[in-house]
DNA sequence: GACATGGCGTTATAATGTTACATTCGTTGT
DNA sequence: ACAACGAATGTAACATTATAACGCCATGTC
């Protein structure tokens, strides 16, 4: 991810070409970690799910993880959602409300943290940033109209880096 | 709508009790002169969504619409994604990607604007406000990371200063 | 072991959105 | 007036996304 004034490439996936397979141990470890927790168990379909999605590193679809998944026996998009849920709860997914799709995020958002997801167009791939600068501007007409902000839904839809200069068929 | 530095009440609706039902004169005037411009029709379907949604002043489902304008003939749901359709691109109508749910806009957008939509958790009431601020934030995480930015969408899950006060139920 | 809790597997259903196609309507050209 | 064309409509079917209901089973507690 990267931080809004820091231009530096700290924790960005500097030479990342194809789609950047996120961190799956540190999202497990992390995922782990939050049921442990709360006292829930890691089960194994949340774990297939995150994996899956670590993997692939682009947002997925239920029904697309659903299928993916599914060998012998069918796995049914219902448990997909439910493993979703404890996924976003743990803080190791995200969803793009562009799409209705998933993705695993390797980073540790703070409570207070705007997070802007990037989601290109042409690749699909998706970038996140936290911009304490957005933070501020919703804060800031917030306040203006007295309204009382609880969570924050930032997307931007456009071209990545790697797609801009190839105008792609 | 609320402009960023500015904290007056200039387009504010400032004693909107009830739910602003927005300026349907107005709103339906610039749909009508947007199909012009284009040489298409503002058919009665088109008149008749907009109208509904104007009076409403909430977010209303696709489906809901429908139920509504069915009378003697019952509305498809399919006529009423047209119709949206159509208003959107005129700039009179608004999707809330968070409730999948549409809503007439009586302001003038400009191109480069940010619109930042707070959707009240308890009324379900949205306000409008363009902020240069989430502007400029969105501008500095896409340039950092070199993506290239199209379509913005921000929406503010919350309380508005109605709800906020009267914790409800 | 009895019991409660919570996840799983399955089925069905709700909610949202799209495709396909024939028909109707308004316009345009002759 | 008439044919022709494109756009908007009406209708049906379908696709996609998400949730509800319910019984089963594993786990932990008493
Ligand atoms: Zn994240
Ligand atoms: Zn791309
Ligand atoms: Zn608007
Ligand atoms: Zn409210």
């Amino acid at each position: 991810m990267v931080r809004d004034p820091d231009q530096s490439a700290s924790g960005l996936h500097a030479e990342a070409h194809h789609h950047h397979a996120i961190d799956a141990d540190a999202v497990q470890s992390r995922a782990r970690a939050y049921a442990t927790s709360k006292s829930i168990p890691f089960t194994s379909m949340r774990q297939r799910v995150l994996a899956l999605l670590a993997a692939s590193g682009k947002p997925m679809a239920a029904y697309e993880i659903a299928e993916k998944l599914s060998d012998a026996r069918r796995v049914q998009a219902v448990q997909v959602y439910r493993a979703l849920e404890f996924l976003q709860e743990a803080g190791c997914v995200h969803r793009l409300v562009s799409r209705s799709a998933y993705f695993a995020c390797d980073h540790l958002h703070g409570s207070g943290e705007t997070v802007v997801f990037m989601v290109c167009s042409q690749c699909g791939a998706v970038q996140e940033a936290a911009s304490d600068v957005v933070a501020r501007g919703l804060r800031g007409v917030a306040k203006t109209t007295g309204f009382k902000p609880r969570h924050p839904i930032v997307e931007l839809e456009g071209d990545c880096a790697n797609c801009a200069g190839e105008p792609a068929g």
